[in-house]
DNA sequence: CTGAAAGCGCTTACAG
DNA sequence: CTGAAAGCGCTTACAG
């Protein structure tokens, strides 16, 4: 590998002379600057980003760890991260907690090593808030991607009450009254948003939520399959209409719907957040709050970025708009 | 940020010994280590990985590049690098060329200046043999994934001629003798392998294959669409079914399929490499060729990490095996 | 069992 | 307009 001093050397001329035709960081003599040129195509000079990087104390690169990159709407998110990233020259570190607390610790320590400029963070379910005082702790730029905490701290998510009311809306006004809310993990907090958004929505309208009308706490598919089915078994007073909080979610409840023999959506109505691929496709059309993914995470990368450059100025929260798809599930 | 010297002094110890007891790279006396210990916790020591890097010409890191991020399996595959990686205890590194030769290739160049310790390549469609021949002139462990190449590089992929073969098989067992096979880009290898598969089957069973089958060249859902909408339009023998080479062209052959008014499988048969996510849960049920995308990811770090270990070992060539889902669509 | 010192490949004041 | 030299934070022969 040729370094600075090969260079310099065939090219007659110091390191520094060479850095600076390099980084285009003073003038050059236009016939040094070719020399040096030269030299380092004849050399097939590359510079050592990591020497650079130790020198200039920034790395121009940043850490993503991402809670669940099965799901597809994380896999749009980390697109596009890299995506916004790549714009800007940056290098992506990515990692994935699997939702668990552990692994992202070591995941978010591992970057920290690298000298990360800054960090992204969807956090893990039961992510306390041990690890933010960490980062915080070593300075280092941090933005919390979808899920989001009440915490000075820059993040970037969706609306999630608003398209949670928005979905009531819809169904009541169809004249469901029942509806059973699958509702997940509720220590996610975009989980825990859509919980809240139900219960307040159900509430404005006078519509008593009884617990039968939630189904709490599963975070599998499988799981969710095994106790949406018991609950449409047995609940006293059957719901009209289902809602999901994730695709997981979604499809384990459909699944569950399916078996236990009700048609979407002529006996049950159904309708989900995040959803499936293609969904225009197949049947049943299922009525979908989309969230903007792939913009969410581009906004992270701008918000590091507005962070990175300036460390001091004020704490910076957006939620992005979700779409609501109405389609026949809902009818 | 507090330096291997801060903790020296503080312990009372050379910089040499604090390496030592951190890498546990030679005995240090019980005590000593104790006092060196306690010297990184008071401060907060945090050993920087790019001076270590810089030191030990080994970065603990890979780079990945992919060329569609968007779809499914790609997100997959770099799903289960990352978890190998992170088995490891290796960092990756990912970019994405969006199919964009020029992208690719300044991803690359980027990753190499990171001077990562090796490189992944599911590689752009226009790729040329250029971008292989300075990876290799830089002496960079490379492995190809699902992208093969017909070189002697590390790759591992699918066994997409013999998927093809089965799925063609599966199709004349019904009765079908026109088929129409929806190609795709014939410069991504993986799709040239399926055309190949197609061409040799249909000849094989003695089925003549006019160029009005395949459908070839497209490379978006949209152009799929219109393209495919056009040939079921003007075929003069219409096919009795249509088979799609991956997830994108199946959507945009599917969405043609049923705006020209065929009724699957009763007036049409379809299948599809890659499918549809929960597709189990949806009508109409296709049968689709699954293949092992995580894994894919994670025997190319294990392919990565054996050339990484062993320099000038024999070319290991990986095909893992797909499986096919049969369903209603090709009853 | 431990330390002094060179060196990895850069950047950047400082000096002329 | 250009160069000599210090220094970023580590690792690792070499010496004792």
């Amino acid at each position: 590998m040729a370094t600075i001093v090969d260079v310099a050397t065939l090219a007659g001329v110091s390191t520094s002379t060479v850095s600076h035709v390099l980084n285009e960081t003073r003038h050059v003599e236009p016939e040094t600057r070719a020399r040096v040129l030269s030299a380092m195509k004849s050399v097939g000079y590359r510079r050592d980003a990591l020497a650079r990087s130790l020198r200039r104390a920034r790395t121009d690169s940043i850490g993503l760890v991402v809670s669940d990159a099965g799901e597809p709407a994380f896999a749009d998110m980390v697109h596009g991260v890299e995506e916004a990233a790549a714009r800007r020259g940056l290098s992506l570190l990515l990692a994935n907690s699997a939702e668990d607390p552990a692994r992202e610790r070591t995941a978010v320590e591992a970057l920290l090593d690298r000298r990360v400029d800054g960090l992204i963070l969807a956090r893990a379910a039961g992510s306390g808030a041990g690890l933010l005082a960490r980062i915080r702790q070593e300075k280092k730029p941090l933005v919390l991607l979808d899920r989001m905490a009440d915490l000075d701290v820059d993040q970037v998510g969706v609306d999630n009450e608003w398209a949670m009311t928005a979905l009531v809306d819809h169904l009541t006004g169809k004249g469901h009254e029942r509806i059973l809310l699958v509702a997940g993990d509720l220590r996610v907090s975009s989980l825990k948003e859509r919980y809240d958004g139900f219960l307040a929505a159900m509430e404005a309208r006078g519509l008593a939520t009884p617990t039968s009308t939630v189904c709490e706490g599963t975070s599998t598919t499988e799981g969710t399959f095994e106790k949406v089915g018991k609950l449409l078994r047995t609940a006293l007073q059957r719901p009209s209409a289902v809602l999901a909080s994730s695709t997981l979610l979604g499809a384990g409840a459909l699944r569950a719907i399916q078996q236990a023999g009700f048609k979407i959506p002529e006996t049950m109505a159904f309708a989900t957040f995040d959803g499936f691929a293609y969904s225009d496709l197949f049947t049943p059309q299922i009525t979908t709050v989309r969230q903007p993914a792939f913009q969410l995470g581009e906004e992270a990368v701008g918000l590091l970025m507005g962070r990175i450059e300036n460390p001091s100025g004020p704490t910076r929260v957006l939620r992005l708009e979700s779409s609501i798809e109405f389609r026949r599930s809902t009818e």
